[in-house]
DNA sequence: GCGAGTTACGATAAACGTAAGGATG
DNA sequence: CATCCTTACGTTTATCGTAACTCGC
């Protein structure tokens, strides 16, 4: 394929003016440059495309044919172009986020609605899976990023620290200790206590900060879900060692979280996404907005 | 629009070969300037479309989107470079020859089926309009070209001559004057003539002989068109003058023909065109096998 | 350290504009 | 004769290939 784009452009011009020297003019070249460019090209497709004398400019039967095919792909091209340039422009695009369930009902939808206010052209997607899960979907291409709490140097995902957050004791609003703005491990050990289960990483920061405080923990209610153990505060059943961000998911049920110090146990807030792969002109504006719409979050 | 197809193809052999390397062997350039070609491209359109390490290129999800439409154009484009070429190739196209009744059903046919054979993927319309209609067709561009008797210097069109055929009397195979190789005018002053209509060009050609000779023809028929005559003259009503090649007409009445001469009267039978317009591949090429196709039927 | 992509730069080739030529109405 | 397309030619621009550099495995 000899044929430039270019040369299909003049090629459109004449015809549509029916003149070499308006259509010269027009696409800014000087007339006999244009000359040259539609020779070639009829010299290319072997066929003359215009009849001209020096009064009448006019497609031949091979040039209206031309005309017609080649202007449609010029248009095809055209969109071609716009949609990647929209790609560019965050005008248009498709991002999907994995965030595990408590960040999936917190957090990120706001973070999103936010996203969508300045980018209503692209799709957000939130796939919302188990914390374990999140680092996998992000190497298998699954999800363009992911949110959650990742070690510094995991095999093939880049980490960037979006915010940090501790570990707080939830109460019930009349709760003594609520009274207090801090909770030392101490103060909770003999409270009865609704644990995460065993497997979630909360769970594990919460027995580190109890084994460096000294203490040994004895939960007297195990949940899956932060939701779940949040319930059982809300019912009076026990005190729970949580995130912070957890509190904007108790609002009905009236109660408290006061940070556990000596330790403070942060937990980073991190965002994960394949190495190597470049961000999507539509992810690296997310990531903005969701670092700028946590930032305003930071809790105490 | 600032991209060159040049920039696609090297696009799309990156997508397919996966590596810069092999695609720049395969389109036979050094790698380098693949190089600068992408990255024109991906500055051109704003947006990257491989990631690329140097062990792994990879599309970015643009360049997944710019590669399935950017294809579909170039394929497009192809076709519509092929179709222009096919026409120039005589492999394709649509001719449409203007001719008067008689040709249409003698000379004209024959020449088409001899063009089908070469050409079998033109299409051959026929147009038979009255002798003088023909002139009006070509101009107005509803024929290519058209066939018939014209003047020399008429506005607007080109002429060529194809053959000279000369004016002759048809009379039945038992006629008298069919003994003879040749006919004087002087012969047939006294038969029953069958002549043309007063608006035919044979009409007029017949007259201006009779005149040459001094004769004053008496028509004791007029026809309109030349079937007829022929039909009267195979009727034993007659005998007529007509141009030699219409003697195929006349297959199933067993007449004959035999020229005129002391004037002989001679007919060229002509194509035109309009002048200004190019020829299309496929017509010059008609042109050419009907030149050939009437040079070996030249009549007496 | 080898293989693969990028950058730098000089050489080559293509494209363009100016000026002159030619044809048409 | 005025207009418009074409041809010719010198200049400018862009493209390409060689060589040196950089990065990742």
């Amino acid at each position: 394929m000899r044929i430039a784009i270019k040369q299909i452009e003049a090629f459109l011009a004449v015809a549509e003016h029916k003149s070499f020297s308006a259509a010269a003019r027009h696409i800014g070249v000087a007339q006999p440059a244009l000359s040259t460019t539609i020779r070639d090209l009829e010299t290319e497709l072997g066929v003359r495309l215009f009849d001209r004398t020096t009064r009448r400019v006019e497609l031949t039967q091979a040039g209206e044919e031309f005309r017609a095919s080649s202007s449609k792909v010029l248009e095809d091209l055209g969109h071609a172009v716009q949609n990647a340039r929209d790609l560019a422009a965050r005008r248009r695009g498709r991002i999907r986020i994995a965030a595990p369930p408590l960040l999936s009902s917190t957090i990120v939808p706001w973070a999103i609605a936010a996203f969508q206010r300045e980018y209503p052209g692209i799709t957000v997607e939130l796939l919302d899976a188990p914390a374990q899960d999140i680092r996998e979907e992000v190497l298998s291409s699954n999800a363009d990023c992911g949110l959650g709490t990742f070690s510094a140097h995991e095999e093939g995902i880049e980490r960037t620290v979006l915010m940090r957050d501790n570990l707080a004791l939830f109460m019930p609003a009349d709760h003594p200790l609520a009274a207090a703005p801090y909770v030392r491990w101490e103060d909770m050990a003999t409270l009865p206590l609704i644990a995460m289960a065993r497997s979630s990483g909360i769970r594990r920061l919460m027995e580190l900060g109890a084994e460096s405080a000294a203490q040994v923990l004895r939960p007297k209610f195990e949940a899956s879900l932060v939701t779940t153990a949040l319930a059982f505060v809300g019912a009076g059943l026990g005190v729970s060692v949580l995130p912070t961000y957890a509190l904007s998911r108790a609002d009905q049920l009236d109660l408290v979280a006061r940070p556990l110090v000596d330790p403070t146990v942060s937990r980073d807030l991190c965002l994960i996404r394949a190495s190597g792969k470049s961000l999507s002109p539509a992810v690296s504006s997310f990531i903005t907005v969701l670092r700028n719409h946590v930032q305003g979050r930071i809790p105490s």
